[in-house]
RNA sequence: GGGGUUGUAGCUCAGUCGGUUAGAGUGCCAGCCUGUCACGCUGGAAGUCGCGGGUUCGAGCCCCGUCAACCCCGCCA
């Protein structure tokens, strides 16, 4: 087909914007064709760009034939410039904004054609049809096409504007930091990248420019905003991809109040976007609280019902497992939602066996639960209930007839685990969680350190730079898990969507702090002798936090998913099916570089006899299949490649005359 | 690193107990149609049942392996 060019064609309205008061204007258009309807002597054909829809027209008795004609010939996805006469529709539709108008067509313009789009543009309003999420991706400059993501990238446009223009208003002043930077030994797996220039050595792009914000409070600018790329080599989840942006912030001479009071205007501005009014001061809940009531440290408080202690009720049951329990001093607790209401007492025998292979998911042994429905008591342990142990379970009910009590009995972080995840699985199947509104939260009072079992020591929750609560500074030597810090986490509808603390301004409280981490003085000054230096030379006391920001615009926008809100993301093993990254390079780079590659080494060879045993010892299973597999149809002396243990290795077999095998 | 779900026409999916020529909707192509707007009607083309083995007289369906996407646990200061 003979394309036109783009000439001096000039775009004399948007398409979304023509209404009745431009009826007899001649206007130029642009776009892409989204569908036409070609009733034979008249054509509809409806015209996209980024601000909307118009419908042209054409009628055979008022158009030259071969213009109609090249009408005719246009298909989904072409592109083309439209000239042409606003007119009244004879037939209006009121579900397009530009509905009552039409653009009788007077010359078109193709300027490319279009392949059969491997997706659909539209979005699919009533089938929901979506395509699959990995074609979607792979073709994702025409998923972008979809009026649901041009909404979503425009509205996560107006949060970037919004929080710049809020900060602006405050006193921030936005200073870009490196994307080339050090590597850090605390924390997520960096992102490496070789230095040509210094063979052997490695820059890492930021998990968080954490320590050049503090260090520009150090030189005074006292209010800080980046809006920046953090990178994570961790493993992704529908909320978490590799590469990140976040909200950057910090500020000299604050406290606590002072970073949060910043913070929410702003969550109120942006929740109005979507129109969600929000109330400030937001809700302060202490870390040891969130744990209690709701057994996780990004509550969801849309959902009334908190988790109950109620280990006291069965110190005197026949019931073992809860007897031991209530007799560990603490040690374990019985704890328990109590969901009141029909739907949860008609919670059926297999709803609740589905809960509880989402609790033996989460590690719990299994789901002891008591249940008052139509048929009156029913529990998984009916028989150690006693009348006066149900009137007491009964009364958690707040008075009702029906409901339901799960219960979990363990150390606190499990429990906490379990009935987490339940509370908001049961709140949702029993309507007793509010979607429709924003619920934020800052939920304060961390702990500064957790025990951890793979490094033998003391980590820190937040990181290391954060200041413990003064009053609990002396704990730091004599017992650091009972440490508090002064950091704080931003919580929205059960998403973390911010977190920050208070940091230390003094060398001798940081120097503290990495000795109680277990990093040394030698270890401290080669991995943050920057920071320890400037800590010397009249450093603030500073705060801050960063905001997650393609988290909030996925709650802004009412996804599950923050792939949804980022233009060209990555997949759950961390490639983009687009571009196909990350992918092999040229050798030639490598040398360069003075990099090697590990990656396809020549495979092991292993050597294998025939064995035979009546009973096939659990260690030896792996081995054992290779065995049998290669035992079809491979000659006695052969070489074949299998999966051995996960891995793929080539074997050579041969028969050794006896019962004698050797694996590596 | 571990667990789970899914993979059939361009797309979204159905496919019974293992049994004849693998279906539907949509999209695509062609024809007809003067008020459509998820246009309608008629006809047509369209398949490596993810890939590789195995069992079987016979496999989309059963078994083993593998790849990919998604969800979760670990991990994410």
């Amino acid at each position: 087909m003979q394309l036109d060019q783009l000439g001096n064609f000039t775009r004399s309205h948007r398409n979304g914007a023509l209404r009745m008061d431009h009826v007899g204007q001649t206007v130029c258009l642009l776009g892409w064709c989204k569908r036409s309807r070609d009733m034979g002597s008249l054509v509809f054909l409806d015209l996209r760009d980024r601000w909307g829809v118009v419908q042209i027209q054409a009628n055979e008795t008022e158009i030259a034939p071969d213009l109609l004609a090249r009408l005719k010939s246009v298909r989904s996805e072409f592109v083309l410039g439209v000239e042409g006469v606003v007119v009244e529709r004879e037939a209006k539709n009121p579900n397009l904004p530009t509905g009552d108008v039409e653009v009788k067509l007077t010359g078109l313009k193709i300027f490319n054609t279009a392949a059969t789009p491997p997706i659909p543009v539209d979005d699919m309003a009533e089938s929901g049809a979506d395509a699959g999420e990995d074609l979607r991706l792979k073709y994702r400059f025409l998923d972008l096409r979809r009026p649901s993501l041009q909404r979503s990238m425009m509205l996560r446009s107006e949060v970037s504007y919004l929080v710049r223009d809020h900060f602006r208003t405050h006193d921030f002043i936005e200073i870009e930091t490196p994307i080339l930077t050090k590597s850090t030994p605390e924390g997520a797996r960096d992102y490496l990248v070789p230095s040509r220039v210094h063979p052997g050595e490695f820059f890492a792009l930021p998990q968080s420019p954490q320590l050049f914000k503090q260090l520009l409070q150090v030189s005074g600018f006292e209010r800080y905003i980046q809006i920046c790329r953090c990178f994570r080599d961790e493993d992704l989840r529908a909320d978490r991809q590799p590469e990140f942006t976040q909200v950057d912030v910090e500020m000299s001479f604050v406290r606590e109040e002072d970073v949060q009071a910043i913070i929410e205007p702003l969550m109120v501005q942006l929740a109005g976007l979507v129109g969600q009014q929000v109330a400030t001061p937001f809700q302060r809940l202490p870390y040891r609280d969130a744990m209690e009531w709701y057994g996780s440290d990004k509550p969801d408080v849309r959902c009334p019902v908190k988790i109950q202690d109620l280990t006291a009720l069965f110190a005197a049951s026949d019931f073992n497992l809860f007897r031991a329990a209530a007799e560990s001093q603490g040690q374990r607790r019985v704890r328990a939602l109590c969901f009141a209401g029909e739907q949860a007492g008609a919670m059926s025998r297999k709803q609740l066996e589905e809960l509880q292979e989402v609790a033996k998911h989460l590690g719990a042994g299994g789901l002891p639960y008591a249940k008052w429905g139509k048929d009156g008591l029913s529990s998984s342990f009916k028989k150690f209930i006693t009348p006066e142990l149900e009137a007491a379970l009964k009364a958690k009910l707040d008075g009702a007839s029906a409901g339901l009590i799960v219960f979990a009995v363990g150390t606190d972080a499990q429990t906490s685990k379990v009935l987490g995840e339940l509370r908001l699985r049961l709140a949702r199947a029993f309507g007793q969680l509010d979607e429709t509104r924003f619920a934020f939260l800052w939920v304060v009072d961390f702990p500064l350190l957790e025990w951890s079992e793979e490094h033998a020591r003391f980590v820190a929750c937040h990181h290391p730079f954060t200041s413990p609560h003064p009053e609990d500074l002396d704990l730091l030597e004599t017992n650091p898990g009972a440490c508090r810090a002064v950091a704080y986490d931003l919580v929205l509808n059960g998403y973390e969507v911010g977190g920050g603390s208070i940091r230390i301004h003094d060398a001798e409280t940081q120097s503290r702090m990495f000795r109680t981490l277990g990093i040394g003085e030698a270890e401290a000054r080669s991995k943050f002798g920057f920071l320890l230096d400037a800590l010397t030379f009249g450093a603030p006391p500073m705060g801050g936090l960063a905001l997650g920001l393609d988290r909030l615009v996925m709650l802004l926008v009412g996804e599950t998913s923050i792939r949804e809100v980022i233009a060209f993301p990555k997949t759950a093993q961390a490639r983009c099916l687009m571009t196909d990254a990350p992918s092999e390079v040229d050798p030639r780079q490598l040398k360069e570089l003075h990099i090697a590659s590990t990656a396809g080494a020549p495979a092991q060879a292993y050597r294998a006899g025939v064995m035979f045993f009546e009973s096939v010892p659990a260690e030896l299973q792996a081995p054992f299949r290779a065995l049998q597999t290669l035992s079809h149809g491979v000659k006695p002396h052969s070489t074949s490649t299998l999966t051995l243990d996960g891995e793929l290795v080539r074997v050579e077999t041969s028969n050794l005359g006896g019962p004698s095998f050797e694996f590596e």
